[in-house]
DNA sequence: GTCTATAGGGGGATAGAC
DNA sequence: GTCTATCCCCCTATAGAC
């Protein structure tokens, strides 16, 4: 046995972990998914996850930025793609599957291979962990901030205050939707499904008819 | 000293525990607040948790029960409200401030009263604690399909399970906000802040356009 | 790099006095 | 009803052999 080959064998076990505690995370919450339940679904040493991450935290930080920063660049990708094509119709719309679509795809296989992560990032926000809200607001405020520039110029009727109120709003609305998947199946009494093809269509002419609003006639300008 | 005033001085251990747990479990996440921190803090014993609510899990029930229930009356009294007006201008407008005014006022010191467990609502749906996520799904299921058959007399254009989609958007725009309340400041570099008076009157105007939107014109009989 | 073994702390629950 | 004291479990982290 050469070391090449030895070597070949553990590549993995960082990747293991992180699979494992991704899926253990967002199964049962980060606080309550122990790393010897964790090493065990990795196939790993409980001692593992202290050399390869130092930590818990370590790893909890590596579980999010493994794939918030594909996920950022890749909704960041889309976005530059349209602004390149001119202010085509349905700007809105395509703005806004640029944003949703690299969590809640509608391609099925897509959706598969992301859900646990998805599931992670929806709950994120109102994670109580502080350092975890932390992380995924600033890689999350970049992103913002190019989005709102493009939907500020598509929407020029909307008072940029507002605006924020109206982004706020859609990543609620998609947060829950990519997280809260099994209410939806309840609340319609088995009508709807969380992993219908639809959802994605859905959800986009919902957000896209929000943005477009007319902006509210009084407020504004209180001190707020 | 009597019986009597023995009780008095004792009659609110079990709400001081209720209370304590609402705001350690709202500010540290249900798992991670320990009975030993919720019993310190309403100043009792670590053995009244268990005296009062049996269990951890006791304890968790009762204080979403608590409040779940007033909740949904509240809403369905206001929802009642406005059916009995008949079909009056902003019927939209006016059932989603049924809805989410009791959890989102736009009073300032009703906000300041049930903060602590409306961001605790916030969570609920997407919190890995089955028991928990089953129980607030439940008592909500009742008042969606009121709103929702109201909504459906309202915006006939819509078919049904485009509405239930848009509702859970709905819901999850409100989650959103109820919890998530740092995110808008810091994604508006100051520029927002979650308690402004105007929340309520943006978060309506968005989601009344986007339960209004045009009905997708594509799909609707696919298998699903 | 990976293992075993264990330290060291905190958790929920309970028995039994008052 | 409320307290103290304690049981027993599971957790993270680490030391040290291999």
């Amino acid at each position: 046995m050469s070391t090449t080959e030895t070597r070949a064998e553990h590549v993995d076990t960082r990747e293991s972990l992180l699979d494992a505690a991704e899926s253990l995370f967002s199964e049962h919450g980060i606080q309550a998914a122990s790393l010897r339940a964790i090493t065990h679904q990795a196939g790993a040493n409980l001692a593992a996850v202290n050399y390869h991450f130092g930590s818990k935290d370590g790893l909890v930080r590596a579980v999010f930025s493994r794939r918030l920063k594909p996920l950022n660049e890749e909704r960041l990708r889309r976005l530059a793609a349209i602004e390149a094509d001119g202010d085509a119709e349905r700007g809105v719309e395509r703005v806004l599957h640029a944003f949703a679509a690299p969590l809640l795809s509608s391609a099925r296989t897509d959706r598969e291979r992301i859900r646990d992560f998805a599931r992670l990032m929806g709950r994120a926000f109102s994670e109580p962990n502080e350092e975890v809200r932390g992380m995924v607001a600033q890689e999350f405020a970049e992103t913002t901030d190019r989005f709102l520039a493009v939907l500020a110029r598509l929407l020029p009727h909307v008072p940029e205050r507002e605006l924020l109120w109206r982004f706020h709003f859609t990543a609620g609305a998609l947060s829950h939707t990519v997280s809260c998947g099994h209410l939806i199946d309840e609340l319609s009494h088995g009508r709807c499904h969380a992993d219908s093809d639809a959802t994605l269509d859905y959800l986009l002419s919902f957000l896209a008819a929000g943005l477009r609003a007319p902006a509210l006639a009084a407020p504004a300008f209180q001190g707020e």
